[in-house]
DNA sequence: CCTCCACTGGAAGATCGGGAAG
DNA sequence: CTTCCCGATCTTCCAGTGGAGG
C-alpha cells in the first residue's frame, strides 16, 4: 500500500513545481541579487492555509542553494518561535552563531548584535505564519540588518504591519507582494498525483478519487495532502488492495480533525479546560465561560489570562469569537 | 434615542524557573 | 551558597468601545 510515507508529509517539497509558475519566477525575481552576492528584496507571500505558500518558499529558496554555492537559508515558523528571542534565536542557528547562547541570561540584545556582526555569504530569512509574532518591532530590526534577506508569509495582510509606526511599516509595504488563491481543483488533483506516484503501491487509488479528495478539502493543499495519508493508512489497516471511495469519504473529515487534534495536543492543562467548556455548551457568554473554568480547575488562572488564552486558541482555529464588546460569544469549531 | 456596563486588549509590573557569575 | 539577569507567564489596572436594554 504505502512505499515512501514521506511523500505524504505535508512538509515536503516536491523536485517539481508544476503549477504557482507565475508565483515562483516573481519570488526568484525579488532573491535574484543573492545571486550575486548582494541583498535580495524583502518579498512578501500572503494568501488563505494550504495554498502552496510555504512550500514556494522553500522550493525557490532550495533551488537557490543549489545554484548558488555561497549562500545561507533558513526557515523560521514564527508560530512556533513567536517571541522575539526565539525568532532571532533560530536566525542565529541557521549561521551557526547560536552555539554558547544556550545560557538564558545574554544581555537583551546580545542576539541581534551579532546577527548584524554576521559578515557571510548572503542570508535568505524565511518568516513564516508572521502575523502570529507578538512582537512586530523585530521585523524592522531584522529588515534593518544588512545581509539579510526576507521572505515574509502570512494569512492576510491587513494588520500585519499596523503595530509598526508608519514610516517603518511604509518600507515594508514596498515589499514584494505575491498572492496566493486557494487551489481549484484540477491543480489539487495535479498536486495529489505525484506523492500517490512516489508514495503508494501502483493503482491503489485512481484519479476520480483524487477528484473526491480535492473537492472535499475545497483548494486546501495540506489537508488534500493529509485525507490521502489518512485514506491510505486505514486501507492498509484494513487489508485492502486498493483505497475505495467509502474510506475516502470518512478521510476528509478525520483528516481535518488530526490537523485540529494536533492544535489541541500542545494547549496547557488550563487551556485545555477552557477549550473543552466551550466545546460542551457550542456557545457561551465570556462570563459564563470563566464561571464554569473557575470551577472545574483549583487554582485558576485570572481572568485577563484565560482572555488571552482564547487569543491564542482562536490563533489556532480552535474556538470561534463572534460578536463584539457585549455582543461576544464564544463558539466551538465545528 | 441615550446610557450603561460587559467585554476587550494594551501597559506595567510581579513572579517564576533556570542558568551564570561572584 | 547567594545574587543577578534573562525570557516566559501571569496579575493588576484601566481606557476605550459598542451592543443591550431601557
Amino acid at each position: 500500500m504505502i512505499q515512501d510515507a514521506r511523500v505524504l508529509q505535508p512538509e515536503f517539497v516536491p523536485r517539481d513545481i508544476v503549477h504557482r509558475t507565475h508565483e515562483v519566477n516573481t519570488l526568484t525575481a525579488a532573491l535574484d541579487p543573492v545571486t550575486d552576492g548582494q541583498q535580495g528584496e524583502t518579498s512578501l507571500l500572503y494568501g488563505p492555509s494550504g495554498s502552496g505558500k510555504t512550500c514556494i518558499a522553500r522550493y525557490v529558496t532550495e533551488q537557490l542553494r543549489e545554484t548558488v554555492l555561497d549562500i545561507n537559508t533558513q526557515y523560521v515558523n514564527c508560530w512556533e518561535d513567536y517571541s522575539r528571542f526565539k525568532t532571532l534565536y533560530r536566525i542565529l542557528e541557521g549561521v551557526d552563531r547560536s552555539l554558547d547562547i544556550h545560557r538564558q541570561s545574554t544581555p537583551r540584545d546580545e542576539l541581534l548584535e551579532r546577527l548584524r556582526e554576521y559578515d557571510g555569504p548572503p542570508y535568505v530569512v524565511i518568516l513564516d505564519e508572521v502575523d502570529q509574532l507578538e512582537d512586530k518591532t523585530v521585523l524592522y530590526e531584522l529588515y534593518r540588518t544588512s545581509g539579510l534577506t526576507l521572505v515574509l508569509i502570512a494569512n492576510q495582510t491587513e494588520n500585519l504591519f499596523e503595530p509598526l509606526n508608519n514610516r517603518l511599516a511604509s518600507r515594508f509595504r514596498t515589499a514584494t507582494r505575491i498572492n496566493f488563491d486557494r487551489y481549484g481543483i484540477d491543480e489539487l488533483v495535479a498536486i495529489l498525483e505525484p506523492r500517490v506516484r512516489w508514495g503508494l503501491d501502483e493503482g491503489v487509488i485512481q484519479t476520480p478519487q483524487l477528484e473526491l479528495i480535492a473537492n472535499a478539502a475545497v483548494g486546501d493543499a495540506r489537508v488534500g495532502i493529509e485525507s490521502l495519508r489518512v485514506a491510505a493508512r486505514r486501507a492498509k489497516h484494513e487489508g485492502l488492495e486498493k483505497i475505495t471511495d467509502e474510506i475516502i469519504r470518512n478521510a476528509v473529515p478525520e483528516a481535518e480533525s488530526e490537523i485540529k487534534q494536533r492544535n489541541v495536543d500542545i494547549l496547557t492543562e488550563h487551556q485545555k479546560v477552557v477549550y473543552e467548556v466551550i466545546t460542551e455548551h457550542g456557545e457561551i457568554t465570556p462570563s459564563d465561560l470563566y464561571e464554569s473554568y473557575r470551577e472545574r480547575v483549583d487554582d485558576p488562572k485570572s481572568n485577563r489570562m484565560v482572555r488571552n488564552y482564547l487569543k491564542k486558541m482562536e490563533n489556532y482555529n480552535l474556538v470561534r469569537a463572534e460578536g463584539h464588546n457585549r455582543g461576544r460569544k464564544y463558539h466551538s469549531v465545528s
